[in-house]
DNA sequence: AACCGCGGCAACCGCACAGTA
DNA sequence: ATACTGTGCGGTTGCCGCGGT
């Protein structure tokens, strides 16, 4: 494209804060007339100001639909989510806050939320549980950060349930993202207890306490992440299972008991969806644990007897080496496919079609601090983790 | 009272892209 | 095909008010 000399060159032109004269003059005019075109609109309206700066001031500031004042929970919420879903698409994200505009939300997100993610302990840039020291040091906090908001995706009505009393994608999506929590609660577990651990040996003592854990009935997420599993295995959709599986193919054990569980209540189905899905799932188990992408996934991210979890997601992109960056991109890279899907045929739903596990970083924390048994779960292990004899101890 | 640092926010800058002559 | 315009967008800047010293 030829280069353009912008259009407040013009000497004499205005610039800097608006008086409320040529408010009154803008907003005047455009009553009268409509903005037509920007660039003639400042000569018109006898404005001494570059179309361009009128145009930024009646749409962030002037326009009558324009909502002002604080942001509701609600918003906050709003954004939260769909900055995980978007990113830094702020007109996107507007799109969803009637009288907002994309400037104020992104200021309100730089100033407020971004901030508020970070003392939680999320990542703001990838909504992802951190993992430095800081979250250790900081952890009563972030338990009392908590009380953020009550539940940070899926509070949006545009979930539209079911057709026929059949789960549809977003319904089926949504189940993934509470299965995701849980992972990421196991992420940020183990990552507790990789720092915690007085050695790095081979052997990772904590890893192997993790494993007993997971074996434990009395596991509070267990049976919520068994009853999920019987869920989807009744769903008719096989939307996003076998990517969740491939993205955390350490978790093969765990999942398979789940499922093992999941098809015991389900054995009077006898829908050929229902056998498809089986089959996707166990096809998905069994690629995942013998993939040798996979395997090299393990011995550069995860320590050598930890592989029941998902690799580690330091705090920020930048302090990843590229060959990290190109892991966690690729490991989610399916279910955005399949987000991506659902927001193309119907925008509306983008609001609940986070990636999972990108939302259960928001969500851990809540689910953590909403139940008194899982919490009291929670405090145990950490101070269990923080005897001096950990792991020994039992 | 004066100064300083900081946070919030409105406004600006420059790039990108679609549309049009 | 090219040159140009109009508009949208995300990142950045700088002003202003406020609280602390």
């Amino acid at each position: 494209m030829m280069g353009r000399s912008p259009c407040c060159d013009e000497s004499g032109l205005k610039k800097g804060p608006w008086t409320p004269e040529e408010d009154q003059k803008l907003v005047a005019y455009i009553e009268r007339h409509g903005h037509g075109s920007w660039r003639a609109l400042p000569k018109l309206a006898g404005l001494n100001r570059c179309g361009k700066s009128c145009r930024l001031r009646w749409t962030n500031y002037l326009r009558p639909d324009i909502k002002r004042g604080k942001f509701s929970d609600d918003e906050e919420q709003t954004i939260i989510n769909l900055h995980s879903v978007l990113g830094n698409k702020w007109s996107a994200i507007a799109s969803h806050l009637p009288g907002r505009t994309d400037n104020e939300i992104k200021n309100f997100w730089n100033t407020h939320l971004r901030k508020k993610l970070l003392q939680m302990g999320i990542d703001p840039v990838t909504h992802r549980p951190r993992t430095d020291l800081n979250l250790l040091a900081n952890l009563p906090q972030l338990l009392a950060a908590a009380n953020l908001s009550s539940s940070l995706m899926f509070n949006n009505n545009s979930i539209t349930g079911n057709i026929n009393g059949v789960p549809n994608l977003e319904d089926t999506l949504r189940l993934l993202e509470s299965d995701a929590t849980q992972l990421a609660k196991f992420h940020i577990l183990h990552n507790i207890l990789q720092v915690l651990s007085p050695s790095s040996s081979s052997n990772n003592p904590p890893a192997t306490q993790i494993n007993s854990l997971l074996c434990n009935s009395n596991m509070p997420f267990q049976s919520q992440l068994n009853d999920s599993l019987t869920r989807m295995a009744s769903s008719q959709v096989d939307v996003g299972l076998t990517s969740a599986v491939s993205q955390f193919p350490g978790l093969n054990p765990f999942i398979s008991s789940s499922f093992e569980t999941a098809q015991h209540h389900q054995n009077t189905s006898s829908s050929c969806y229902d056998h498809q899905f089986k089959q996707n799932f166990k096809h998905a188990c069994q690629r995942s644990s013998s993939t040798s992408n996979d395997k090299q996934m393990g011995a550069e991210i995860l320590s050598p007897d930890d592989s029941l979890m998902p690799g580690l997601v330091p705090a920020s992109p930048d302090h990843c080496s590229a060959h990290q960056i190109e892991l966690m991109s690729s490991n989610t890279e399916l279910i955005n496919q399949k987000v991506d899907v659902l927001m193309s045929s119907n925008p509306s739903s983008a609001i609940t079609a986070a990636t999972p596990f990108e939302s259960a970083a928001a969500n851990w924390t809540n689910d953590l601090i909403e139940d008194d048994a899982t919490h009291s779960y929670w405090r145990d292990i950490i101070d269990q983790a923080s005897s001096p004899t950990w792991p020994i101890s039992s």
